[in-house]
DNA sequence: CGGTAACTGTGTATGTCATACACGAAACTG
DNA sequence: CAGTTTCGTGTATGACATACACAGTTACCG
């Protein structure tokens, strides 16, 4: 089964992702292209949340019927990856600024954290298979590059990018449930409410002051709307710098 | 509506995990209970994952009907943050050690890691709401223990917290899916394979070094399974302390 | 003590979803 | 032109969450 050309056959969904999936050449022309899929899906997801997106609902979007989908993608999870793949598509005009490697990973991290936000439903991805998307590696390459010189071996250099992304990832949801809680619910939910009920001072003392000292409250709108993450991202790369001042001679 | 003795209602759900919710007093005795309910969800998870657990299926290990789970748990979605919550139970017991605050904040994510590691099925839990929960406020109550003294505001601790424990759940993410690629499939996925297969050198030059250098190869079994998160853990602390340390006069 | 209201467990029904399967039409290949 | 693919589609299946109504059960009230 192993063709000539490939040594080792990508597992199914990477093939499509990779534009390696073989086209046959018979048969009546196509009437769609999983690139229409997929930025409808995008689309929906967009507009409606990613619950919204339904193989059914995809293909009224598009104007087929939803088993026309399953000419062009496998499975609703394929969909889903080349979805989380071509949200990343900016990835390829991205450029880092900055001389030193503390600068350019800023630049790198805030640009994931904006095109996430770009795209809120990612938040929402089961997130399954480790990233070989070509836009996750593009992203990979790229912070590669902002590490580069820094003395970091490999793996470090990995693991410190890998600290990043999925810190991104995890910030952008937190802001998007948070976000929802407030507007979503048929009640706003006010968590400095709910804190201050429920935190007793006998068996949450340090909780309790937190609670009514106002450091939880949101900070309301007009703000930074990256502000934490920016706060975060700063320690992290304060750590980065000692992990880069150890390692040099 | 409004009760005497509650200022703010709690929002749904949030009262059955804080024992808040309502009893009737007329009516059959209940042959089942809450917590039964919960404990066989969580086995079921354990076992068979978070996707194996089906409102129809834990209804069959309690050996009742899939609707009289109802008549205590109003959705399953509420079902799902009581198991989130039970499987925290330890926290009650958890103590803190060691005299400063960078030891006590890692024996803190040590034990928040190992948390999620005994119920594995955590990381595939939607998340949907922040983390108001009584074993969510009590991991953040000892947290902020932790950073007793050292001078961070309110503000900056509950950051701090934030990013360390919501980085355990990515760290232990991402080893649960590697470990699925590794072992479920039907061919188990070989990372580094697929990398090398797929990195051309002109396009990502800087993850072709890596992808044929080996750094990106699995660790193998035998070693420490938290030795990542405890690499990702250092250089957080390193920053933490870079934090502490400018904020002191 | 009898009525009534609240509560329990259950069976049935509905709607949504992903997806398997088979059929007829279309287009390329030899 | 005959055979082989591939396309778009209709239909069917099986999970799943959950609304609803019913009958039996228990506690409280007058």
């Amino acid at each position: 089964m192993a063709e000539p050309d490939d040594q080792t056959v990508l597992p199914p969904g990477l093939d499509l992702l990779w534009g390696r999936r073989e086209v046959g050449r018979r048969g009546p022309k196509p009437g769609l292209n999983v690139d229409a899929i997929v930025a409808a899906a995008i689309d929906i997801a967009n507009a409606e949340g990613l619950a919204a997106v339904s193989m059914a609902r995809v293909a009224k979007a598009v104007g087929f019927t939803t088993m026309s989908l399953y000419r062009y993608v496998t499975n609703k999870d394929e969909l889903l990856q080349l979805m989380w793949n071509a949200s990343a598509d900016g990835v390829m005009e991205f450029e880092l600024v900055g001389d030193t490697a503390r600068t350019r990973l800023r630049s790198w991290a805030m640009a994931q954290r904006e095109a996430i936000a770009r795209n809120i439903w990612i938040v929402q991805m089961p997130m399954a298979t480790p990233p070989l998307a070509p836009n996750s590696l593009r992203w990979m390459e790229v912070g590669l590059e902002a590490l580069d010189g820094t003395g970091l071996d490999d793996g470090d250099k990995m693991r410190i990018l890998g600290l990043i992304s999925s810190h991104a990832l995890i910030d952008a949801r937190m802001a998007y449930d948070a976000q929802q809680a407030m507007g979503a619910g048929a009640t706003p939910v006010d968590y400095t409410a709910i804190l201050r009920e429920v935190v007793e001072e006998e068996r949450f003392p340090q909780l309790h002051r937190v609670a009514w000292s106002g450091a939880a409250d949101d900070p309301g709108p007009g703000g930074d709307p990256f502000a934490e993450y920016r706060f975060d991202l700063e320690v992290m790369l304060d750590g980065i710098e000692v992990l880069i001042e150890r390692a040099r001679p």
